[in-house]
This record gives structure tokens, sequence and C-alpha cells, in this order.
DNA sequence: ATGAAAGCGCTAACAG
DNA sequence: CTGTTAGCGCTTTCAT
């Protein structure tokens, strides 16, 4: 052996010291915790005593070198976005990390400049820091999708590829339509009529998802529909200007929103002019924010399974890393509605 | 050589590539990377154009193993608590991968037994997949501190090692009582008087240190405290009801909060008591969460500057880990008051 | 079932 | 200033 022993230098111990204390040679050892059963019952436990007393636990760099793999997944996070209510990510960002663990990933977070969607990813890539990536912001437009495609880089978005139907990545998203069906089925239920809906600018594939729900509901109930949406930027302010002017225009009883910034926006204008949340109107929000959750009343809003997604996402990956390599295709999963005072009581 | 080349092989492109398109060794290579003042100008030329043709970038699993260190750090994050306002940990985490970037780190994120502090953080150290720690929840006692130094790694905590100030690791922290004391001042400014104080229970240091801030304004300004304070659990509910009983004892004109959580407890009280906030009772949290930001009338909060706590943090590593070793002390940050509406008008 | 040999891609130490 | 040598700690052949 060229270096001490591990208990005389302060390093970590390695394959060598715990096989020369077990009395087997290395490979038995890596053999040991990578491959038990070809050893046999006895050597086993000899080998794996000597590990416990050693507390050893193989070096990554070491074998990360000799697979190739860093068993890490790289996940770019922009800034949250203050003075709104969006959290979708953090909450993702730690099924995550919990759900990676125990699949033998870490996540590596990284950022990159917000105006490109593609910074960040190529210098990982390129010098084997990680093993995948998940994409998240895919409402970009989503050329990373391609562009790790044309690397050949493993990776899993969370979203759908929106503007290239035909693309053969795996992808994992939450169905906004069918939330946004709900919430509005939910309103018909009590007995609202004039429900209006609040989204994003029609540039956004996912406000236009979450508005098709609305409106499939609405004509479903053989309710009409005009004049009760609004699209503006995702913005408090926003959300209460075409609040008032729903108000004004349409006077619906209710409004479902793409997003709890926007029902946020709508509980200002209520209470601007007096108007008791849930009694005179009924809102429901997106996301189920902790704003959502903290505030009075109570916001109703559509709730996506995170957690799911994030179970989804590693399967995915799993198949994309693992050998053999087994492809998945897209996994659409279905948003809860979290009911709160804002739904108000039924309009019998 | 003893495999293909990079161009035939689907793999990256290694030293070896870059020095012989380079027509160089590869330790040459190396120092053109790590040390280019060592090459002659026009060698380290031809090799930076060999580099740049070939895409080459440093296998991070080959360095690391070489050099003993990966250039990650390690976060263990703890999940969002629903139902409260609580993001001081999102907006940090965010801050600290920029921040670690530019200082050519990354990121590693993991998490552990809730109930146990030292979880996750082992066997990280001893695979050695990660360079230092960043400690962040040093409220539950912050075992984990000795703990590391105990094992000799290096880590920076987000927290001052409350239960033992003769600790010598480098810590970072904001300065509680200076937010809640400059709160409370605002509010003395406005002409209020009687201002109660609503904190977390009195086994948390953090809400003792708030609390003192709040404590030391009100003697100041030659004020009374007895009966005005309330130490409860941390969530809306827990600050609802002690709001109702200090309006009802105490009857105070204006509320400090530990918390943006318990300020929207004490936003619910005046709804429902049918005061107005600001105008009857004025309100300021802790935090300055997207709850704060959103919710009508806006609540006036003390605001972390977790910006400058993740450029402190990344100081601290950069110094525990670099050549010469630096340490660093303690460091306390000032943080800010957002003034919004919950703050009323002055009362002359 | 166990051991020996080779090498993943890089850099520290030294030699020239 | 550049090249040679020798590993870092591990796993993948291939013998035994």
């Amino acid at each position: 052996m060229s270096r001490t022993s591990a208990r005389t230098s302060g390093l970590p111990p390695t394959l060598a010291d715990v096989a020369e204390r077990a009395g087997v040679s290395r490979q038995t050892v890596s053999n040991a915790v990578n491959n038990p059963d070809l050893l046999r019952a006895d050597t086993l436990l000899r080998v794996q005593q000597a590990i416990a007393d050693l507390g050893y636990l193989p070096n990554r760099a070491a074998r990360n070198l000799r697979t190739r793999a860093s068993h890490l997944i790289g996940l770019r996070i922009q800034a949250a976005q203050e003075g709104t209510a969006n959290a979708t990510m953090d909450r993702f960002v730690h099924s995550l990390v919990e759900t990676s663990r125990e699949a033998g990933y870490h996540v590596l977070l990284f950022t990159g400049d917000p105006t490109d969607p593609l910074s960040g990813y190529e210098d990982l890539l390129r010098s084997t820091a990680v093993d995948a990536f998940v994409v998240t912001d895919t409402y970009l437009g989503n050329p990373q999708a391609e562009w790790l495609d044309g690397r050949r880089a493993p990776f899993v978005a969370f979203g759908r590829p929106w503007e290239n139907p035909g693309a053969t990545h795996a992808w994992v998203d939450v169905d906004g339509a069918a939330g946004c069906e709900s919430a509005t089925r939910h309103l018909l239920a009590k007995g609202h009529e004039k429900i209006a809906w609040i989204g994003w600018r029609k540039d956004s594939r996912i406000g236009e998802d979450r508005r098709a729900g609305w409106h499939r509901a609405m004509k479903e109930a053989g309710l009409p529909t005009s004049g009760l949406a609004s699209r503006v930027e995702d913005t408090v302010a926003s959300g209460r200007e075409a609040s008032e002017v729903l108000l004004d225009e349409a006077a619906p009883t209710a409004f479902v929103c793409a997003s709890d910034t926007l029902a946020m926006g709508v509980l200002h204008t209520l209470g601007l002019r007096g108007l008791r949340v849930g009694d005179d109107v009924a809102v429901v929000g997106f996301d189920d924010s902790q704003v959502a959750q903290v505030v009075r009343p109570g916001l109703s809003s559509v709730r996506q399974p995170l957690e799911d997604v994030a179970i989804e996402v590693v399967t995915a990956l799993e198949g994309l890393l693992g050998r053999p390599r087994v492809a998945q295709q897209g996994v659409l999963l279905t948003p809860s509605l979290v009911v709160r005072d804002s739904s108000g009581p039924d309009r019998v």
C-alpha cells in the first residue's frame, strides 16, 4: 500500500483499508458492497463487519470516474417572483430531492441567465457533473428539450412539449384543464351560473389549457361564456383590474383564476367594493399557495400533486439512466381542488 | 492512447484529445486550464484553440478524485410548512445557489429525517460527496455544528450558536432584535404607545431575540410592556387567539409579530372584529413573505437580507476551503423594514 | 467464490 | 516552460 492506513492518516478509509482489515482483496470488498450475492456468507459477514468498524463509505469521485456516472441530477431554478403567490417550484424541489434520494440520486441546483433558457446546462453536461436534468421552465417555449435531445442528454421535463406535440422525450405534467374544470363544476354545483375566468395572456399555453377547463365545464352546463373571460399578466394588480371590469360589465357571482396571484387580485376588488368573499362572490385560485392557505377567508385553490410529479419524474429518470433503457412517454396527472371559505355556501 | 479519440467515440473529449490536437503533452493542457501563467503565450493560444475546437471541459469526477474536492456544498432542506407564511429558506436557497456559482461551487440539496438533525450529513461527508455544508436549521439546538466540528468538516452556519456562544465556527445571522426594534420604533413614531408583541415560545432563542428588540424599543420610549406580550406556537390560529386575548385585556393599538404567520392571525382577528387594519390597529410581521406582499392591506414586515447572507456564507466558505485557510468568525446582518398599509397612517 | 491486473481522466511532483 | 511518472479510489474484465 502506498499510503498510510486510514486510522493513522486523517483521511477516510478506502477499499484497501477494509480489505486489509477483513483479510480479503480489494475486489472482494467492492463485491461485498455492489454484488453481495457473489460472496460466501461468512466472507460477506466479515467484510461487512470491517466496513462497519471503519465506517467505510465508497469515495464518490472514484466511483463516479469509474462508472461514468455522478448520481446527480441537475435542476435549474429561478428566483421566486416577489409580489406573487407562485410557489410551485419550491414545493416541487423538495419533493424531487426526497424522491431522488430514495432512488440514489442527489439534486444539484443551478441557475442561469433568465433571458437564456439554455445557459447553465451546457457546462454541467460537458463536465459530466450531472447524469441528467429535470427541466421545469417549459413555458419559455422549451428550447431546452430540443437542445438536450440534440446532445443526447438524458432529461425529463416537468411540463408538456406544447410547441412540439411530436416530441419523444419523457415528460410529466399536471392537467390544468381538468383542475379548472373541476373548480368550475364545484362552483356550478353551488348554484353559480355566471362564473368568470381570469387567466394569462393568450401566448401562455398553460394558461390556455387551464382556461379550456373552465370553458368546457361552462359549456357542459349549457351556460354562456362570452364576456366572462379576461386574459392578463400574472400579477395581483392585473387580477384586481380584470375583476373590476368583469364585475362592472358582466356581474359574475364567481371567479375561477389561473393562479392564486390573480385570485388575490379578485379578493382585493371584493374588499374594496365591500362585497363578501364567498357569500357575495366566490373565488377559486390555482396552486394552493401559502397565500391561499393563510389568507382570510381561505382561498379555495387547485392543488398540483407535486409529490406525485416528482415520483413520476424520478421513475422516468431511472428508466432513462438504467440498464436496460426504459423509455417513458408523457404522464399527465390530475390536480385536486382544495375547498376553503372563498367558495362560499351553496346558493340553493 | 488506449481509447479511440473523442471524435470517433461518442464520449466527451479528454485532456489527451486536446493534447494530441495541440501537439503538446497532457500536462501542458492541464496547466493551460489551471495555471495559464506557466505557459508561453503562443503555446497557450494553441492549446486554447484546441480546447475550443473540441469543446473540451475537464471531467469533474476525475478532477474531484485527484484534488479531493467536489466543489459541491451540501444544504439540507426541509419541507415548507403548509399553512404558514414561512418562506425564508426558499429565498435563501436561490441566493446561495447564485452566489456559490460565482465562487465556483454548486449546491447539492439533501433531506433528512426531520426528527434527527444529523441525518443526511454523515453519508455525504464520508463519501466525500461535498466539500462543505451550509447549516441552516440551527433553531433545533444546533447539534450539527458540534458534530461537524468534531469531524473537522468544513461548514458555515446560517444562524448564531445560541446554545454555545463560545463556538468558534463561522456563522452568519440576521439581527432579529434590531429588526423588531426598528419595527417597534416605526410604530412609536406613528404615535402608537400600546404596542403588543406576539412571538414564539420561550424555548426559541430566535423568538426571544426578536422579542428583545420590541422590548428595548418600548423601554427606550419609556413605555410599559407588561401584559402586552404573548408567546405562542407559530401558526395563524395561535396568532389569532393571542391577538384576541391581548385586545381584550390590554387594548393595544399595534402589534409587532415574530413572523408573518402570526401577523396573519392578527389580521384575522381584526377582520372578525370589524377593526380596520392599519387605521384602527397597526400590524407588522417578520420575513416579508409572499403573503405579506399580496394580502390586502399589505402587511408591513421585517425583511431579512438573504442575498447578503448568502454572500457572507460563501465568503466564509471560501475562507474555510481556500489555501491558506482564512477563518471567519460570526457576521451579523441587519434586516430592513418594508412598510405597507398595515402600518396605518400617522396617529398624530 | 476470490484475486490480479488494468485503467477511468485528471493533476502534483519532479525532471529536463 | 514542457514532458514524464505516478497515483487519487474505484470497478470491470479475466484468471484462478
